[in-house]
DNA sequence: ACGAGCGCCTGTCGGC
DNA sequence: TGCCGACAGGCGCTCG
């Protein structure tokens, strides 16, 4: 489910709290259950309810699509993979069956992990870049120039989509936002990464960050069962609108396969050079 | 270095 | 109605 603008969103409710929902911040664990231990990542249910019990919630922040906890002594660092999600909720509330790790926190309340499908991770570490270590940039800050995104592209002999999908060249992007980023781009996703202009990648940075900040500004997509809150889906250029009209031009999307993962362009704006 | 294929899981949807 | 395959917002592994 969630890709960089949902996991920031969700980030930023359990950091600043929402409507009838507390702040987790100075919030101590006070118990801890592990419903599916394969949850956990390289560590045993037993160990991670002894060593996060008593510690204190410091922050709520992001890196790439992990959410990044830090305690007391300790980081608890959360990847949400395909349908993860992070819940305040009561603890009176019956436990949902896809409940995977419930925490329980101050005045009745409990953070649950819910992950349908149980792909989605939590790791508890001293270091958290033993886990984040090699994370590719972050797309929205300064440090990413044109400059040195052309050269990272110009370095690698790769597909721009499965390059774009490689949190280890940039992180947190997923399958919505790069369909939506290279159509903005208007840059084909087989397109071979050193075959990218100075001006080509200036404009797929661009197109990066406006998708991101516009899916961040409407509080990410909701899709399917897998409901979020937020409503990016409603302007989506390409995904999932295989058959209807594009923006800009009215060709029908296409639907193609690209290193396995369902894809949309626009036939007439992305063309694949020498095709 | 790169891409293809597969495994991990559960749920939904469309076709028959 | 039930069954069956395709598909799903991710990522790590193996194999050429």
């Amino acid at each position: 489910m969630p890709e960089l603008p949902e996991v920031e969103t969700i980030a930023a409710s359990l950091r600043n709290g929402k409507q009838g929902q507390p702040s987790l911040l100075g919030m101590p664990v006070q118990a801890a259950q592990v419903l599916w231990a394969r949850t956990l990542a390289g560590i045993e249910p037993d160990s991670f309810i002894t060593r996060i019990t008593g510690q204190i919630i410091q922050n709520v922040h992001r890196r790439g699509k992990f959410l990044i906890i830090p305690l007391s002594s300790d980081t608890l660092l959360v990847h949400l993979r395909m349908s993860g999600d992070l819940l305040i909720e009561r603890q009176d509330h019956p436990l949902d069956k896809h409940h995977r790790l419930v925490l329980e926190i101050p005045q009745g309340w409990r953070i649950a992990f819910n992950d349908a499908r149980k792909f989605g991770r939590a790791w508890l570490v001293a270091e958290p870049q033993s886990v984040l270590g090699a994370l590719g940039p972050e797309p929205l800050e300064d440090d990413l120039t044109v400059d040195r995104f052309f050269s990272m592209l110009r370095g690698k002999r790769r597909q721009l989509k499965p390059l774009l999908l490689d949190q280890k060249f940039i992180a947190g992007l997923g399958n919505i936002y790069t369909d939506e980023s290279l159509n903005l781009a208007r840059l084909h996703p087989l397109l071979n990464s050193e075959q990218v202009s100075f001006d080509q990648a200036a404009l797929l940075l661009d197109s990066i960050r406006s998708v991101l900040q516009e899916g961040i500004r409407r509080q990410g997509a909701s899709i399917d069962w897998v409901y979020r809150g937020g409503d990016f889906q409603n302007y989506f250029r390409v995904y999932q609108r295989t058959g209807l009209g594009c923006l800009s031009c009215g060709t029908p999307v296409q639907r193609l396969s690209v290193g396995q993962r369902g894809t949309h362009i626009c036939p007439s704006c992305q063309v694949l050079p020498g095709h």
